[in-house]
DNA sequence: ACCTGAACACCGTTCAAGT
DNA sequence: ACCTGAACACCGTTCAAGT
């Protein structure tokens, strides 16, 4: 809000010659923490103690805690496997994005905290921007439909994940008592609507990874048809 | 993470009998602070203080700080207008709650935190959903697709906004100054791809309000587009 | 060049105590 | 029933100082 932002990937990584800390390192510790315990666990004094450094050692990497955040959001991008765009048809290509993006994020739930607070302009995250791209324009986009197109796609899987996993998170996967009582809960909160909550008693008979499974399949079908629509329409042209 | 969840919507609120808080000017408070100075803005000391009570008062009224932002949060959805479904078709009904989502996101840029971390479970949540799902129902949908095609329109939604405001956060719209860093710092950052880079030269000279709402126009075109052409699949069987 | 420690100005939450 | 204050265990960040 206040202070003025600055991109990590705008100036050269400070070199790490010795046996120094260096980002790759502490990318990686916090990325360790973040997996293991959480977003609000990764503080700048625990990851210090974890790479056996002070607490304060990590500015000299890192500006603050925002550009730590920065590096960690591009590693997780690094993490999201994009198949080349001439391996496969473009229905292909973003379909599999999709599952695999979607994947991803459940395998590291952190992400939808950073994707949610810090731009994702890191190297990792550009190039799937362009394999995206390259796809779209390889299937019969032209001009800013390119970008348009890939953004419908992006903005979809994460719009689907991002809810989702904030609910997760909320009623954790752990304890089985936990899900007693949502469905308790699910009475007290929807009543007054009788549909809504005879939608929701037909979905909690299904395995609730198959629920959401078969929720992103449909929104993504969706999607690409919606793409595919438009495109015939501007062949027609 | 650690500790169970309970939805603050679960027990009847402590009543404000007297002249004390009561939930909704606690709630009313938050969302001032939220609006003026952003969601890190927001701790429980400063709402009490602004309240004229002790920081620790609001732990009468709520269970801890997620509670309080699960209170915020559906305020938020409250203030999304969402059109009866039977005064219009299911494309109008659907479009007109994308652009007041849309733009109540962007009344309120914090709602993109919340979402991201708090389930929405309140009363004005509820009364949205039931809205959509009665005008899916009326456009045809049946069983469980009327679910999946709601939910469909509603991740198209936050996922487009979700990380746009994430990135007004970053290069705030505040200083002029911002604007000419972002360029070049798009130059050194997209370097290595050329095509990626003349698409966000043609982006830039539109209005960038322009250039997001179009974006979002093309995708949720898409969307309701796929669903009329899942509508009239089925319609055929 | 790289790291440290102390210090500053904050947090959320608990709990005994007040009225 | 409602509110308080002190206290606990934390935060991110700055900065002078060390090697």
């Amino acid at each position: 809000m206040s202070k003025q932002f600055s991109s990590v990937f705008i100036r050269e990584p400070r070199p790490a010659k010795t046996g120094g800390l260096g980002r790759a390192q502490i990318v990686q510790a916090a990325v360790e923490i973040l997996d293991a315990e959480g977003t609000q666990a990764l503080s700048m004094r625990k990851l210090g103690a974890k790479l056996g450094a002070g607490a304060t050692s990590l500015y000299w990497y890192v500006a603050n805690k925002d550009q730590l955040h920065e590096l960690v959001l591009d590693e997780f991008w690094g993490m999201v496997d994009t198949p080349e765009p001439e391996d496969a048809s473009w229905r292909e290509v973003l379909t599999t994005f999709g599952y695999n993006l979607r994947e991803t994020m459940y395998a590291h739930p952190w992400s939808t905290d950073l994707i949610g607070r810090i731009p994702s302009m890191g190297p990792n995250a550009f190039r799937i921007t362009d394999r995206l791209r390259r796809s779209f324009v390889q299937a019969g986009f032209s001009g800013i439909d390119i970008y348009l197109a890939s953004g419908t796609v992006m903005c979809y899987v994460l719009g689907q994940v991002i809810p989702d996993i904030a609910f997760s998170k909320a009623y954790g996967a752990d304890q089985l008592d936990a899900k007693v009582g949502i469905d308790e809960q699910m009475d007290q909160l929807a009543a007054g609507y009788p549909e809504m909550l005879a939608e929701y008693r037909d979905q909690i008979c299904m395995d609730p990874d198959v629920a959401r499974a078969m929720a992103f399949d449909f929104g993504l079908i969706c999607v690409l048809d919606g793409l595919e629509a438009r495109l015939r329409k501007a062949r027609r042209l």
